[in-house]
DNA sequence: CCTAAATAGGACCCCTGCCGTCCTCTTTCC
DNA sequence: GGAAAGAGGACGGCAGGGGTCCTATTTAGG
C-alpha cells in the first residue's frame, strides 16, 4: 500500500517536539512523555534517526538528543528514507536482476524512475518544519498547494 | 513501505499489454500468456479494473476484457487508487478518530494533507501510456521531469 | 437445447514484513 | 563506583497482501 511506515509517522512527531527547543538536549523517555508515545518506541525511532545523522546522540548520564540541523533543513525524504529505504514503487528498480521474470521483454524497463524522481521530488520539497510549525493564525499552506499543483 | 502492491504492478504491466490492441478484446488467460505473468492473478487484477471502471469486461464465451478508455486517459493515480486505496501516507487523515490517541494535541492534525495532495499531483500527471510507450527513438520523459521540479 | 468458454465475486491460507518489546553493552556525569 | 542514558541487536506477535481456488452467471456456437 502506498503508505509510510508508522515509525516514519513518530519520527515526524518526535522531531516536531524536538524544534521546540532546538538547543536543548532531550532524552528518550522524556520525550516519550511530551509525545505521548511509548517510550521504548521513541527510544528506537531516536536510534534511527541518530543512525541516520538527523539527530545526534550523547550518551552517558544526562545524555540525550539534539537536532542535526533545524527542521527547516530536514526533508520529507530523508526521513522516510531512513526508515522505509529508498523510495522506489516498485521492485523494478535500480537494475533489480530479473525483476519480474518476463525475461527482459518487461517493457517497464525504467518506465517507473520518472515516477519515482516525481515522488522524490514531491516530499524533499516538503521540510519537517512545514509539517512542524506551530499552528499560526490560520495554517494555509500556500507553498505546498503550489508545490502540488502540476 | 512507501511501495505500491504488486497488484498494482501487475495492473500496469497488464493495461499496457491491452493498449498495444486497444479495440481488441482480449482475455484474462489470454494476457496472462502475453504478460508472462500466472493466469489467476491477472483474471484477479482485470476483475480489480473492471469493478473500476478502467476496463469494461464482456461475459461469456468468446469473452474478454476491452480498455474503458485510451491509455493516455488514466492517470496513475486511478489504477494506484484502485488496487492500494486512497492515497493516504498517514492513518491521520480524513478525521481518523482518535487517530494516535494523543488528545487532539497531536499537532499534526491536517499536516499531511498537503503532502497527500502533493503526491496525488505527481501521480495524476502520470498516464499509464507514459508508462507504456514502445520505446521510441530515445525515452526522455521532459514531461514527467518538469513535474517533478518543485 | 446443450455445452464450452469466460467473467463476477467471494473465500481461504500462507507468508512476508512491520512493530513493539526487551536484553546487553558501552559511555558519561555525579 | 553507581546511576542514567544511548547503541545495537534479537525476538515473537500480528496484520495485511498475495496467490489460489470454487461457484454462479453469462453468452457464443453447434
Amino acid at each position: 500500500m502506498l503508505k509510510l511506515s508508522r515509525l516514519t509517522d513518530y519520527a515526524v512527531v518526535v522531531l516536531a517536539r524536538m524544534g521546540t527547543a532546538p538547543e536543548a538536549r532531550q532524552s528518550a523517555p522524556d520525550l516519550a512523555g511530551r509525545t505521548g508515545l511509548a517510550e521504548p518506541t521513541v527510544a528506537k525511532v531516536l536510534k534511527i534517526l541518530s543512525g541516520s545523522g538527523l539527530v545526534v546522540g550523547l550518551r552517558g548520564a544526562r545524555g540525550g538528543y539534539v537536532l542535526a540541523r533545524p527542521l527547516a533543513d530536514i526533508s520529507l525524504t530523508e526521513v522516510v528514507t531512513a526508515f522505509d529505504g529508498p523510495i522506489a514503487l516498485t521492485a523494478c528498480v535500480d537494475g533489480a536482476t530479473g525483476c519480474c521474470d518476463t525475461g527482459g521483454s518487461c517493457g517497464m524497463r525504467g518506465r517507473w524512475d520518472p515516477v519515482n524522481a516525481a515522488i522524490r521530488n514531491a516530499l524533499s520539497g516538503i521540510t519537517i518544519a512545514d509539517l512542524a510549525a506551530p499552528p499560526p493564525v490560520a495554517f494555509i499552506p500556500e507553498a505546498q498547494i503550489r508545490l502540488a499543483a502540476e
